[in-house]
RNA sequence: GGCGGCGUAGCCAAGUGGUAAGGCAGAGGUCUGCAAAACCUUUAUUCAUCGGUUCGAUUCCGAUCGCCGCCUCCA
């Protein structure tokens, strides 16, 4: 094989979409033949991959709105809106917050891993009863209260591996905004004034309840005390409030055309989206607690002042549970991400364990789940580590070279799946375990490793669990010792040679010896309950 | 009361109208000076329970039990 197959095939794995049958067959077929990759073979993968790029490795997506999944296609082509209904930050984020980020960064990374250019945006919701009630409590005006939990925020993202998004809206810092959808809605008959705050109203929008599918006759004959009983002055009970009038001096408020106020939760999304976005987008995401009432008030809000449809996409993250229970305060099992890094696990460990259940499905957390995890990501780490030092002998194994196709194409057909996280992580340790027996048996090839360390990284384009490639460098003393320990084993002075290794044990340093010398690795890290 | 999700090995779980992915843990083995790592074998005649449809259901339908979510600001 010529050094031209390596790069085709380099190229073909980074630019993906291109993983079909059809592909492998005549890819099959060129090297049955023996031809060095002539140029007219390359036109005919380049056409099969336009051909299926169009009509075969399609994402399909579950849509809230219509309850299917459905074949994902952006408006412009080449081009995705992805709108991520943020964090509130009154407080660090839990496992469950971060559930979600996590699911929203993985169909990011997804989307561009299939060659969509993403817009990402992501609010912050940066007042809100909560964050108003604990400011006041801490003496604190809300951006000096908020400003904490934002950088917490953020070093939360970087250590799980979210990218951060492109746009980060802040309710606060969008105010006009919200004011002037609040007086197209007013202009259009959408809301009315009622005691200094503005509400909507849900009569004049016959298609409310749309997405969640709520039932409204149901309920009132139900258990939904809280809509009864509720003062409000209101038209109807199911109208919310867009422009809160301050119940107090104190209470954060901005002056506007439409009064002195601060705007309703829903309001800060239907704004904020459609200006960076557009009045029509691709894809808005979020948890499934937000599908009623905080997606079902977009919709009407945004469709109602614009009249066009807001949303193409909905997708819902499913919640995380504790040990098959609700996480909460009262039941002692509420954990944030800080708290269970605190218990000495790995970022890493808690990244795998977040994706490793599909978004759509709810996952149980338990400690020893997440101790389970920490132990296959190291080992996944330690497979390209030990993949990447391999010895190689020049040329492409076909048989290996085999297993890394099908396993590109696995990978994305399960990705297509509706984001199927398991599949793609099956695919990964079954190609592990087939490379490892490969290197243990000296059948990698030097093309072989190219592409199969370039498939790693295409990969961890989307989950990120494998980390940065960076081999980090050992202290002088410790080589030294090392050195030492080769020499002694050498001489066939074992004692001397255990000594060294429990030595270096101490220090955190585990050696592995194989045929091709010492390999050595840091102590994993152990996760305690 | 209305709407929705789920119950699969010790644990976390994928999945499908045709007879159970993957990970962790356990057991045995190969390799190794010993380890470690890796690999191999093994661990659910069975998918909450009971009925029904079907040639055939874990997968579809019904009922029951259990868990979870939403029903006005919770990811």
């Amino acid at each position: 094989m010529s050094k031209t197959h390596t790069s085709a095939v380099g190229r073909l794995i980074s630019e993906s979409n291109l993983w079909v049958g059809a592909l492998e067959s005549a890819q099959a077929k060129a090297s049955t033949l023996n031809v060095r990759r002539p140029t007219r073979f390359r036109l005919l993968w380049t056409f099969f991959r336009l051909y299926f790029l169009i009509i075969g490795l399609m994402l399909r997506l579950r849509n809230t709105l219509t309850g299917k999944i459905e074949e994902f296609r952006p408006m412009r082509e080449g081009e995705v809106g992805f709108y991520y209904c943020g964090p509130t930050v009154w407080d660090y984020g839990h496992i469950g917050n971060f559930r979600s980020a996590v699911a929203a960064d993985i169909i990011c990374r997804y989307l561009r891993f299939k060659g969509y250019n993403v817009n990402h945006v992501m609010n912050i919701t940066d007042v809100e009863d909560r964050i108003i009630a604990k400011s006041q409590e801490a003496g604190l005006t809300i951006d000096d209260y908020t400003a904490k939990y934002i950088e917490a925020l953020w070093e939360d993202f970087d250590a799980l591996g979210c990218e951060r998004p492109n746009i980060v809206p802040r309710a606060t810092r969008h105010i006009p905004e919200m004011v002037s959808l609040i007086e197209r809605l007013l202009d259009t008959n959408h809301a009315y004034k009622s005691d200094g705050s503005i509400y909507y109203r849900i009569a004049s929008f016959p298609e409310y309840g749309k997405l969640s599918k709520i039932n409204f006759a149901g309920n009132i004959a139900g258990a939904s005390e809280r809509v009864l009983t509720d003062k409000y002055e209101k038209e109807d009970a199911r109208d919310f409030a867009l422009w809160k009038e301050p119940a107090s001096e104190t209470e954060p408020a901005w002056d506007a055309a439409i009064g002195r106020g601060r705007p309703g939760w829903h309001i800060e999304c239907s704004a904020m989206s459609m200006k960076y976005l557009g009045e029509t987008f691709d894809i808005h995401a979020g948890g499934i607690d937000l599908v009623f009432p905080h997606h079902e008030n977009e919709i009407a809000q945004s469709e109602g002042a614009t009249g066009k449809p807001f949303v193409r996409h909905w997708v819902h993250f499913e919640h995380l549970k504790v040990d098959g229970e609700t996480m909460s305060k009262s039941k002692g099992n509420y954990y944030t991400f800080r708290d269970v890094a605190a218990k000495g696990f790995s970022p890493a460990a808690v990244r795998y364990f977040l994706l490793s259940v599909p978004y759509n499905k709810q996952i149980n957390f338990t400690f020893d789940a997440l101790a389970g995890a920490e132990k296959t990501v190291a080992g996944l780490r330690d497979f390209r580590a030990r993949l990447s030092e391999a010895k190689t002998t020049p040329g492409m194994n076909d048989a290996l070279h085999e297993i890394t196709v099908t396993a590109a194409r696995e990978f994305e057909e399960g990705m297509d799946d509706d984001l199927n996280t398991s599949v793609a992580l099956a695919v990964i340790h079954d190609l592990t375990r087939d490379v490892n027996t490969a290197i243990a048996r000296k059948k990698v090839q030097e093309e072989n490793k190219i592409e199969l360390l370039e498939l790693l990284r295409r990969f961890d384009s989307v989950l990120n669990i494998f980390g940065s490639e960076q081999r980090e460098m050992l202290d002088t003393d410790i080589q030294k010792l090392i050195h030492e320990r080769q020499e002694a084993r050498r001489r066939r002075d074992f004692g001397r040679g255990d000594e060294i290794r429990k030595q270096l044990a101490e220090l955190g340093i585990v050696l592995e010896d194989t045929k091709d010398g010492v390999r050595w690795k840091r102590q994993k890290a152990e996760g305690k309950k």
